[in-house]
DNA sequence: ACCTCATATAGATATTCATCTATGTATAAT
DNA sequence: ATTATACATAGATGAATATCTATATGAGGT
């Protein structure tokens, strides 16, 4: 498993706000406008946890017009559920020994 | 889903060092002096991040004359793995319309 | 009683981050 | 061209947090 990513995936979903989002893409493509409709935080606000989600993989967009489409990232979705498997789960392999730091 | 509590257990997992915790104790017990030895911090830094760990119930602990003994929490393994389903999968049922908060 | 070992707490510091206001950029419509 | 709409960026601020040193607590052994 690679650490360093699980744990910035594990930071950018560590936000309600951020998992609200999620679950607003997980089964249909939104714009940004559409999304803040169902927040109280301003436009920048969305824009910046959007772009921790995009950056983190667990979003993807793309653009049409003036709108920026969102949905959640399958790929992540099942690679993030394996890694949460690997590390929850006492047979998977020990990667107790790696270095110190 | 208890999205107060899941955000609590995913904040407490977003953290390289108690990552590696969870994994130490994942398939055995080991007490704070052992889980010490594999990291470059000082014990009161270990005693923050087990206080963390266990708050969140993601591990739990008994006494033993000196020792304090810790092991992960299946039935936390269990629940977050659940919780990770429903998010992330697009046929849970929405609970996007929540209120604003 | 005293000492040692294992763990916890207190208080300080530096970093990260969620949010805001103000402003910039890009696209479309008139 | 001008204006309106959608989104991004810059900079500031307050809150949370990972870490440290110093000290306290607790439990066994001599």
């Amino acid at each position: 498993m690679n650490y360093k990513n699980y744990v910035n995936s594990l930071k950018a979903l560590s936000d309600e706000n951020r998992l609200k989002i999620i679950e607003l893409v997980s089964d249909k493509t939104l714009c940004a406008c559409d999304l803040l409709d169902h927040f109280n935080f301003t436009q920048p606000t969305l824009s910046h946890h959007m772009k921790v989600l995009e950056d983190a993989g667990i979003v993807t967009s793309y653009r049409e017009g003036k709108w920026k489409h969102y949905s959640l990232n399958k790929e992540f979705a099942a690679g993030f559920f394996d890694n949460t498997k690997q590390l929850l789960s006492s047979d998977s392999e020990c990667v107790c020994d790696y270095e110190k730091k």
